[in-house]
DNA sequence: CTGCATGCAAAAACTTTGCACCGCC
DNA sequence: GGCGGTGCAAAGTTTTTGCATGCAG
């Protein structure tokens, strides 16, 4: 049984007013302004535990710390190989994919995750000059 | 200027030869057999170089240590929630989807990377009985 | 009160790096 | 022989975990 926490609802809500995708420890920094003695491991457990309820989201870019998302309706993420920001991306018409993988497969699929890589807005404006 | 060496090239061939995408850790085992003083560290080294060459490709999974493939042929992974062993995904007609992402988009966007999610062949097969 | 959650710190897991020596070009 | 590659070990980075205490139910 999962009891309710200050600490967890707190991390909940960071999560959910930030578009940046913080990661683990930039979450920590910024609860420690209201709870000053939150360890990190305490941010971490509760990401997980976030994570395994479907609250959050955990984006493994592949590169760095893994960055988590309090938007948890499906879209995608951008990662600027210029400057390293995570963006969060609408692709319209991406439902099928599932269907057109199992195609050629003989297990089940039930999801995946998608990363694109490119030039944020900011990084190819400034490529421009 | 990259200069040749047989560890490099153990690895090299290693990678094509499997199809199992092993972890730095496997790799490092198996290319002991033939050079029994490598370190793991001239095998991460190797590894980053291949991928910079792209040689080989990297597969960071989300969770556990990277992957890596010695298929450089552009194709997709899939990875199974129940065994976790990471398969080769063939899935067609997928090319368009960086177009796709980029019409609500206004940086640039070079690629993507993808990982599907499910039961593997063997695992569905045993919930099944 | 009971037991899950926390804080703290140690450790685990994974990867990178400094340095002296080795071997390709 | 010069310079990039290697082996070794130490250290860096990110995440997990054991344990005593705190707090929700």
């Amino acid at each position: 049984m999962i009891k309710y926490s200050r600490q967890r609802e707190c991390i909940k809500n960071f999560l959910v007013s930030r578009y940046d995708h913080p990661t683990a420890e930039t979450i920590y920094q910024n609860i420690k302004k209201d709870f000053p003695n939150i360890s990190l491991g305490t941010v971490y457990r509760n990401l997980t535990l976030l994570c395994s309820l479907g609250e959050i989201q955990k984006i493994s870019a592949g590169t760095g710390p893994d960055r988590f998302d309090g938007n948890t309706s499906p879209h995608y993420h951008f990662i600027c190989k210029c400057c390293g920001s995570v963006l969060d991306l609408n692709v319209a018409g991406l439902d099928h994919i599932n269907i057109l993988a199992e195609q050629n497969f003989h297990g089940k699929i039930e999801g995946h995750v998608a990363y694109f890589y490119g030039q944020c807005p900011c990084c190819s404006q400034s490529a421009d000059l």
